[in-house]
Parts: structure tokens; sequence; C-alpha cells
RNA sequence: GGGCGCUUAGCUCAGUUGGUUAGAGCGCAGCCUUCACACGGCUGAGGUCGCAGGUUCGAGUCCUGCAGCGCCCA
């Protein structure tokens, strides 16, 4: 037979696989630009997505992939739906989680006062005791770190599938988001919206900074309750107070008790003196004294924890602070107006086997003392409280006293609460998580650090004649010098040798929060003050997980808010947590944490994907082998009913809506139409595990009922209308599953659907009704009842143990008036695909199935 | 202490504005070595929908209370 005349068939690989589709197509899809974004678009027909920059510290782990895939899911979507796309992805890099990271895999510290050393390397392997390096070797190995991570992470995403244009990658610490960063910053000087300001500050001991309520964490703890004595200064005997932390005796300014406790009323402005240092203290009242704990009054002291701050500053108390940045006690004589001892001497002396001493030494001591003096009052009492840490932190926090930058968000609570109900939340209810937070801030917002790997205050200040820095007369960098880096660059009007000079200048020292740079991702990934930002911004989406609801959700609404009087996106889509198998959170402290490359590995990327989607919005989904096996079991079945339709279709026959003509193929067309509507509404509100469950449904029974039924129609001798609408329904059907199923699946469909296509599935548009044709009125009228006869047949030959290829001699089915015209206009499918020999439909009030087998 | 969510088959979960006999997958049991698929297919068993009230012709679904689990905030 002459080549020309052999039906041209379309390019189905003999034995289709699903392996290794992951690196086949993320290299095509790169060649091909598939998801670039069109830089040219209108905002009407742009979708923006605001993504999380994830934190570049090592591991990655299958949270990761959970929360990205199902966002990833949406935006493959929205691109199909014909919007132009803005996905970009970027990375966290600055911070103190990089910074940690970088000490831990070099085995070095930063040393701010050393000097830069341009041949630094650091030590192949990283010595037990932390090598001391200048702040811009630290920085240099910060970057260094951070890019080789950033590519790890980017070789997963792309083997995830993850749609996102990498030509919009960006950071945190680049130069422009370090620019944007300042940029803000100075915009909300010049609005009054930040304020720098000496005050009792969080502090991690460790980390040697200070941190935000919102990287607070409450930890339960083991503690002590000692019962201390305090000496009534009329003479009139003692006051017992109990304390877990009797360590904080100095810094001891005042006890206090409940309004209308009876018991402490009548001494409410008398005084007492403090045991061992014999500092006279105001007994006072406060409603926060709570009188059911402990003896009922308290020791507030300046700071052992956030009540005293409340305290300190609401009845206005002196400060006696002794914790250093180190959390050893600083130096201090008692003979002072600060420290005002009846007794100076003794307490002096006392005090020096204090002073230099950590917490927990000091506390021995003040113990031992108390009970050598008979001040400490019976048995201690063991407890266990919740004690504030940093989030990040081993040590419980201080509180230390220290210049820090602000951002004022309690004079603007209400406005953000605002914006929170504004805010369209995927799913509904996370918004409370918003609200009770917003509800909850009892400080401004304090964006510095500390440290050294992030974006510096584009602020220096004049010293004066002693040397002494003048806080209150900041110079600021001009906005078209930024980004700067005050402890490089030298404020006009200066030279550089006038850097920390009397009658010179001084750098800012601290760098920001990594919340106050990434609460900036709008503006970054959309270039802030180019024609870009207009475009995307406000963002369409912003995917993210609910624990960083209070973190980077709040942080960047509250910049959006005071910049442009704007929420920076429309709708949020919350994620879940990943639980282990046994429900329980995933951590890498508890060594349960999954790494997900073995899991793509083994199942693949779009198994895990399936995994994921089926996982509904904000909830916590565990980690499911079996469901990863489902995933992968649909993407095979994809491959082979893909390759059962077209291996035997002509690529060259015409085949339309049009060409569909028998009432079931015409009722399945229907049933498909209903599925894509139910589809496409679900997408739009974000319920992509509904689409997966409906369209997964509906694909098993297709494959299983719908092909079976008219295999022999299709492909077999014949060649009239009824095969041309067979056909034609397969291929349409078939079309639409392929691109129901690219969103969540995009690897195994985007394999079959260039079988027979030479662009992207991803590019194509998702499907609408109109390419189904006009549908019938009552859908599955028809497909219904002929799926329960041939599973009334299935069940004969299953029970009697025979073949489902077994032949059938009589066929009896008995069924209302509709639906046994229904079945009579599908006899010959039926006799096909069931071997039947004699088919007989009676009327009957209802559907029953009487199968004859030819042997039994 | 305040708030949110969950509780449906052995397991993991669907269940739309209240509407016939409550659904899926896994697992289990049995069967089919079928021509797209053994990395498969078919069939089946399995549930007083956490508990107690209430509204309704009708409640897994709405209301009230309670319990357990998880989380958020203080």
């Amino acid at each position: 037979m002459p080549e020309a005349s052999t039906p041209s068939t379309h390019a189905v690989p003999e034995k289709p696989t699903v392996d290794g589709l992951e690196a086949t197509w993320a290299a095509r899809w790169d060649a091909e630009a598939t998801y670039r974004f069109d830089r040219s678009a209108s905002r009407e027909s742009v979708f923006s997505i605001d993504t999380p920059p994830p934190t570049v510290s090592g591991e990655l782990h299958i949270g990761h992939v959970f929360s990205y895939a199902q966002g990833d899911v949406v935006a493959r979507f929205w691109r199909m739906r014909g919007r132009d796309v803005f996905y970009p992805m970027g990375w966290d890099d600055n911070g103190l989680p990089t910074e940690r990271r970088v000490e831990n895999f070099y085995g070095v510290r930063c040393d701010p006062s050393l000097p830069y050393d341009p041949d630094f390397s650091p030590p192949d392997t990283p010595a037990s005791q932390k090598l001391p390096i200048s702040r811009r070797n630290f920085v240099e190995l910060c970057h260094l770190l951070t890019s080789v991570d950033e590519e790890a992470f980017k070789a997963l995403w792309r083997f995830l599938g993850v749609s996102v244009d990498w030509s919009l990658e960006y950071t945190t610490i680049s130069s422009e988001a370090q620019a944007i960063s300042q940029r803000a910053f100075l915009n909300m000087l010049e609005r009054g919206e930040v304020y720098s300001n000496v005050a009792p500050t969080l502090w991690d001991i460790d980390f040697r900074t200070a941190v935000s309520q919102a990287e607070l964490e409450d930890r339960e703890r083991p503690g002590t309750y000692h019962r201390v004595a305090f000496a009534r200064s009329d003479g009139e005997g003692a006051l017992e107070i109990e304390t877990t932390r009797p360590e904080m005796l100095a810094s001891c300014v005042a006890l206090v008790a409940h309004p209308d406790d009876e018991r402490y009323k009548p001494l409410f402005g008398s005084t007492v003196v403090t045991p061992l240092f014999h500092v006279e203290v105001p007994i006072l009242a406060h409603e926060l004294a709570d009188p059911e704990k402990g003896s009922g009054i308290a020791m507030i002291c300046t700071f052992g924890d956030t009540t005293d701050v409340t305290w300190w500053r609401q009845l206005k108390l002196p400060t006696r602070a002794l914790i250093g940045r180190d959390g050893r006690f600083l130096p201090a004589d008692f003979s002072t107006e600060e420290f005002p001892s009846r007794a100076p001497d003794e307490a002096n002396t006392f005090y020096s086997d204090i002073e230099g001493k950590t917490v927990n030494q000091a506390r021995a001591t003040i113990v031992e003392a108390l009970r050598t003096s008979g001040e400490l009052i019976g048995d201690t009492r063991d407890i266990t409280h919740p004690v504030k840490f940093y989030e990040r932190g081993e040590r419980p926090l201080e509180i230390v006293t220290s210049r820090q930058w602000f951002v004022r968000t309690l004079e603007h609570r209400d406005e953000l609460l605002r914006r929170g109900e504004e805010l369209h939340w995927f799913p509904d209810f996370m918004k409370h998580r918003y609200r009770s937070w917003v509800e909850g801030l009892n400080v401004d917002w304090n964006i510095s650090r500390q440290r050294f790997f992030g974006v510096p205050f584009p602020v220096w200040y004049p010293l004066d004649r002693d040397g002494v820095i003048d806080f209150d007369r900041p110079i600021l960098a001009p906005v078209e010098t930024l980004p700067v880096d005050p402890s490089s660059h030298t404020p006009a009007g200066y030279n550089e040798s006038q850097r920390n000079q009397p009658g010179g200048f001084t750098g800012d020292p601290d760098v920001m929060d990594t919340w106050a740079t990434s609460s900036l991702s709008p503006q970054i990934a959309g270039h802030w003050g180019s024609d870009l930002f207009e475009r995307v911004f406000p963002m369409d989406l912003r995917l993210q997980a609910h624990e960083i609801i209070r973190t980077w959700l709040f942080s960047t609404v509250v910049r959006s808010h005071l910049e442009f009087q704007s929420l920076p996106f429309k709708n949020a889509l919350i994620s879940g947590w990943v639980l282990d198998p046994d429900r329980k959170k995933m951590s890498k402290s508890k060594g349960n944490a999954a790494t997900p490359m073995p899991l793509i590995e083994q199942y693949g990327a779009d198994a895990l994907r399936y995994w994921a989607a089926s996982g509904r919005p904000g909830t916590d989904t565990a980690i499911d082998e079996g469901q990863m096996k489902i995933g992968r079991r649909l993407a095979i079945k994809l491959l082979n009913v893909s390759k059962f339709v077209l291996g035997r279709l002509d690529a060259n026959e015409s085949l339309s809506a049009s060409d569909v003509t028998t009432p079931l193929d015409l009722d399945v067309l229907a049933l498909l139409g209903e599925l894509v509507i139910e589809a496409t509404k679900s997408f739009e509100h974000y319920d992509y595990a509904r689409v997966l469950e409906r369209s997964e449904s509906f694909f098993w029974s297709f494959c299983d009922n719908y092909v079976e039924l008219v295999k022999a129609r299709a492909y077999g001798e014949g060649d009239d209308d009824a095969t041309k609408s067979a056909r034609a329904t397969l291929q349409l059907a078939l079309s639409v599953m392929q691109r129901l199923f690219a969103p969540i699946l995009p690897f195994v469909t985007e394999e079959v659907w260039r079988w027979w296509h030479d662009d992207s599935v991803h590019r194509s548009p998702w499907p609408t009704l109109d390419e189904l044709g006009p549908l019938t009125e009552n859908p599955g009228l028809v497909y219904e009842p002929v799926c329960e006869t041939l599973e009334a047949l299935r069940r004969e030959k299953s029970t009697a143990k025979v073949s489902q290829r077994a032949g059938v001699t009589r066929l009896v089915v008995s069924a209302p008036t509709e639906v046994a015209s229904a079945l009579r206009a599908s006899a010959a499918d039926l006799i096909a695909a069931g071997n039947v020999d004699e088919f007989v439909v009676n009327d009957a009030s209802e559907l029953t199935v009487e199968v004859t087998l030819a042997v039994s």
C-alpha cells in the first residue's frame, strides 16, 4: 500500500509512561517560554499573584510542595481562562534564618569590629569554635550560600511543575529590593508612621537582637514559685509575694495587687523594702494583678515580663533595668538615685556576687541568700507556666531597653481591621485569625534588628562635640541615592574621616526585620515605580499558609494601607499545614519532616500535586502516600485512555460537535457540559479540590462505561453516522478532560495533549460549553440507565465467575417508558459491550435487569 | 479566659440553597491472565452521620446545649 493513502495517525507512543515526564516537560516549557508574562498586558487582562518568597535556609520540605502546588493549580486555571498570569517567584534570603544557617554551615560568626579580609575563604569543615569574621565577609557568605540554596529550591519547583515565570525572579536582599525597602521606610518616616524610640524591647539573648510581637511564642516551661517576704516600711510586719523570677529582685520597683483585693486595699500607697537590697518600693493597685495567683500580690520589676512593661508604663514607675544584651547582670550602684538603697554598702557587696552572672546563676545566688536571711518563706513550689520565646530561639526572651524603629500599627488598628473585612479569604473563616491578631496588638511593630544580613536603615546621625549621638536629628539618604549602606556610604556634607568622630556622624547600625522587607513583596516583584507596577497592583491573589497570617499577611496589609491606602491583594488563598501520617504537626525537631524529592521520584510530580490538590484550602492534610499512588494511577489512566482514543483516530478526519448525533453520545457531552460549568465555578472560588473530585469521578465512569460501550462502534468495521458520532464524542470528551486535569496534573496532560497538538495544553483555552455543541435538556437520562444496565451485566458475570467477555444469551431490561426508549436507542452499544445475543426492552414502573448467561 | 475549625464506613475524606434507599478512594473479600491500561479491570461486604434536645411534612445538612480533638488569640 502506498504511504500516501495510509491514514495519518497521532503521535502516540507504543508504551507510554509517566516516568521522566518532569525533566522532559520542565525543559520544554523553559525553551518555549510557556509561562512568560506578557508585560504589555492591560490591568484587566492580568491575573497577578503575590507568592510567598520562601526563606532560603537549606532544607526544602513537603509543606512547601503542598502549599505551592495548590497555588500553582489556581495559577494554571487562570492562565487557561485567558488571563495574563503574573506569577513571579522570590526568595526571602535576608534575615536571621540565613545568618543562622551560614553560621552553622561554615562555622563562623559575625564580629562587626573586625576589618574586612578580601582574601577570606570559609573553612572546609566548620570548626567547633565559631570563627569570628568581619561583617562584610559574613554578608558575602550569606550571599554565597543563599545563591546555592536558591538553585536547589528552583530545581524542585521546576520538577514540581510550578508555572512561575522565572524571568520575574526576585530576592528580598537584591539592590532593588533594598532600594524599595528604604524608599518605603523614608516615606513612612516622612508621614510620621515610623519612629525611633528607646523602650523596653523583647530581646533574644542568644541572637542578640530585638524581636517583634509577631515573632513571639508561648512555650510551657517548668518554673518555681518562691515566696519572698518584704518588710513593711512602717515596721508593721511583712508582705509575702510569690515569684518565679527571684533573680529580678534588684530590679523591683513596686508591689502590685488588684484594686478590689480586700487583703491589700488598706496598704495601697504605703511602702515596703526589698529584701537583700533594701530599696523602698510602693504598694500599688492595678487590674492586671491576679488575686488568684500566688499570694495575690506581685512584685513589678523592670523588666521580668511583658506585664511588667505594662505596669511600668501605666503606673509611671522608675526604671531599674539590670539585664544586659547578653543576658547577664549589668553593674549597678545602690548608693545612687536609680537604686536608692537604705543600706547601700550591704546592697553593693551583695550585688557584686550577682553582677556578670546569667539569669540562672543569679537566681541560685539570690535564693540562697534569701534562705539564709530568712526572707524565703516556706518551701518552693514547682509549676508549669507559659514562657515567652522568640519563635526561633532556645532561651526565654528577656526585656532589654534599647533604641528601636517602630511602625505605628496601634493607632491604625481600626483601619487595619476594616482591611481584613475587605479582603476575600479562602477559606472565609481564616479572617478570624487576622482579626484576633490585630485586636490583640499591644505594641507597635518593631522593625529594627541588631543583626547584619538585611536591609540597613538609610539613616545617619550627627555626633556632638562630645561624641554623643543626636538621634533627634537623623540625616536621611535622598531617595535618588538608594540603596545606601550607612556603614559604608557617607552622608552629604560629611567626609568619611568624620565617621564616629566627635562633631562627625555615625550610621544607623541596625538592619530591617525580614518581615519589613518581605511585606513589600508586591512592590518588589512588581517593580514599584515602573509601568509594570500599575499593571499588577493590587495583586489579584495572595498565596500563603495560615501560620504566617499574623506576620506576612498582616505586615503586607499594613505597608499597603499606609503607602497606597489600599489592600495589597484582593483575594487570599490560605493553605493548611502538612501533618505527618499520624496527623501530628511536622517539624524538623521531631524528625518527622519529609523531604519531597524522593516522593516525586517514586510517585511522580503529578501524583504529589494530586495529593496536594485533594486538600481543600486551609485544611491541614496528612502526608498520604496512598493518595499519591491514586494520583499516579489517575495519570497512567489518562495516558492509556488517550492512547486508546487517539491511537485509532485518523488525524486528518475532521470531527466536531455537529457530528455527535446518537442519544448516548449527546447525553455524555451534556453531562460533561455540567461538569465544565461546575469545575469553572469551583475554580473561580479557589475550590480546586472539588474540581479534582468531580473531574476524577466523571473520568473514571467515562473510561469504565462510555469507552467500553462505544469501542466497537467507534473502531469497528462500520463507517456511518453513528461511528462518526462516537469518534467525535471520544475526541471532544478527551480534549475537554485533558484540559480539566491540566492545572492539577500538568505533566501527564501536556504529554497526552502534545500527541495531537503542536502547542501547550497550558496555553490552551479552558473548556467551555460552546465547544460541546447544543446540549440535551436532562443530562443523564440516557447515560445513567445504560450504565446501570452495563453494571448489571458485569455483576452477573462477576457473580458467575466468568470473564467479562463471556456471552449473554438474553438480556431483558424493564424500565419506565422514557428510560426504555433511551435503552432501545443504545441497544447496539449494550449488545456489543456485553456480548449479548438477544436484547429485549419492556416498559415497566421501575428499572430491572435480567441477564441470561450463555454458559453457567 | 475569648475565638475558629473538625467529629460521616477499619483508614483518609466528599456531601452545594434542608428533599428519595448516605458517597468516593484506600484497605478488605471474591472474581477476570480482556484486544488502551497487571503501574490493570470488574464485583461485593461495610455507616443508628460525636451525644442530647429543638425547628420542620422532612435534618448528615438549620438552631440550642454538651463532649472530644486540633488550632488561633490573650
